[in-house]
DNA sequence: GTATTTGTGCTACTTAAGTAGTTTAATAAT
DNA sequence: ATTATTAAACTACTTAAGTAGCACAAATAC
């Protein structure tokens, strides 16, 4: 009990929010988190082998991965989600057990928890309490995953681009987060577009005063304009 | 036990193959199926009340039902799934008792099992042997949504015309089923497309030999062709 | 039997997005 | 300090998809 009493008293604040297990007491967090080591992943490591994750299953504790796809034909990539702190993976391989086609990337120098998927099943199976949430958080997936299907279908690249910052800007403190530093490719890969498009569309908001841009960099000036943009296009059709 | 043993010999061999149930003994159906009821709703039913999926959860015995997205700005649809024999709905609903904001409407006249969501979720707490199957099932719906959206940026109108016939294709008869009967209009609608498009390339293809079309109506005449095609698509970038 | 509705097949046009290629600037490597 | 690398900014071009509109045929309603 040793580790997980460690492990806990770390990273308490990390795994309380972590919604995969909401509502969980601290003594069943000491009695789970015995199963769990801790690793670090340097940045740029990339996890291109889809078994790997058949074996065990991770919380994020700091830093940004992105899993992505990438189209066997054309090689494009397309960025399905980018982790950060308290979010899991793989969820897909977890539920069923089978391999799951993505590839993984650190944008950020990793720490993750992990633990062997077995011990985890074998636990959830003792525990058919914590069934509920495991059920709650593959619908939100599953919810995410539709509208997203729903943006790809009915928005166009600028309002895409649009919905991208403005679902990033911190509440608090008004400011971007998250992909602020990226480059316009990965920015491009989020909202499956290309990085000419993009910079195009970026260009434009920042001659309308909305946004700063500079290499690897994103800042927002003025959201009142991006909101503004966003009521336009709606009403565009 | 006697309504549960009535549904059950009478759709026996629709509930053993639903997916959600799998691997279900024969006295597990028998006594879950107590709390089940029978449906008809007729042909061009709508269900446009969010509402209703959070009281009941149902299976399809038989007729094709559409889920649909419509958006609140350009009024377009999109058809996530065409629900057949077999299938259930709503699973976001099920999952976290949150509204589910999608349509319904029957394409055929239709018979469905209904059961009490609270029912279903007690069942589910007093067996949570089950809920693993529930876990694979949300697994395997969160891969074709993931599916879908990979398709949606990677590939044309062409391309994912010619999956969605090539998808329907019974293994057997090497006929089309399930959309075979439907205007261009609802063709568009499961490809994020329009119907003039769609039009388009079912003309090519017609031309091309390996569809034959008339009204409500397509028809495959050469597989080998649309094979061929798709081929061509993948290898055009 | 006629009228209306619905679905198809087509042409012509518009537009957003992708593509290719060049210049310039910022950063990293040596 | 020099060079190499990477990202951004911009121009010019191509193309697929969407749009509008019309003629025609099939199905349905009256």
């Amino acid at each position: 009990m040793t580790s997980g009493n460690n492990l806990f008293d770390k990273y308490i604040s990390t795994l309380r929010s972590c919604e995969l297990f909401s509502g969980m007491t601290d003594d069943h967090w000491r009695e789970l988190l015995v199963n769990f080591h801790e690793e670090r992943w340097p940045k740029e490591t990339c996890i291109l082998n889809h078994q790997k994750f058949l074996f065990h299953f991770y919380i994020v504790i700091s830093g940004r991965i992105k899993m992505y796809n990438v189209d066997e034909f054309s090689e494009k990539e397309h960025t399905l989600f980018l982790l950060k702190k308290a979010d899991v993976f793989d969820l897909f391989c977890l539920m069923d057990g089978t391999k799951h086609h993505v590839y993984y990337e650190c944008l950020d120098n990793i720490k993750v928890l992990a633990i062997p998927m077995d011990k985890l099943r074998l636990w959830l199976n003792k525990n058919p309490v914590h069934y509920q949430n495991f059920l709650s958080y593959a619908a939100k997936m599953m919810r995410m995953l539709e509208s997203n299907v729903s943006q790809l279908i009915f928005t166009d690249i600028s309002t895409r681009l649009l919905r991208l910052l403005l679902n990033n800007v911190n509440n608090n403190s008004k400011q971007l987060e998250h992909i602020n530093d990226l480059p316009n490719k990965e920015l491009a890969n989020l909202i499956g577009s290309t990085r000419a498009v993009v910079n195009r569309h970026l260009q434009i908001l920042k001659k309308n005063g909305s946004i700063k841009i500079a290499r690897n960099q994103v800042e927002i000036k003025d959201i009142s304009i991006l909101l503004r943009e966003l009521e336009k296009q709606n009403k565009k059709l």
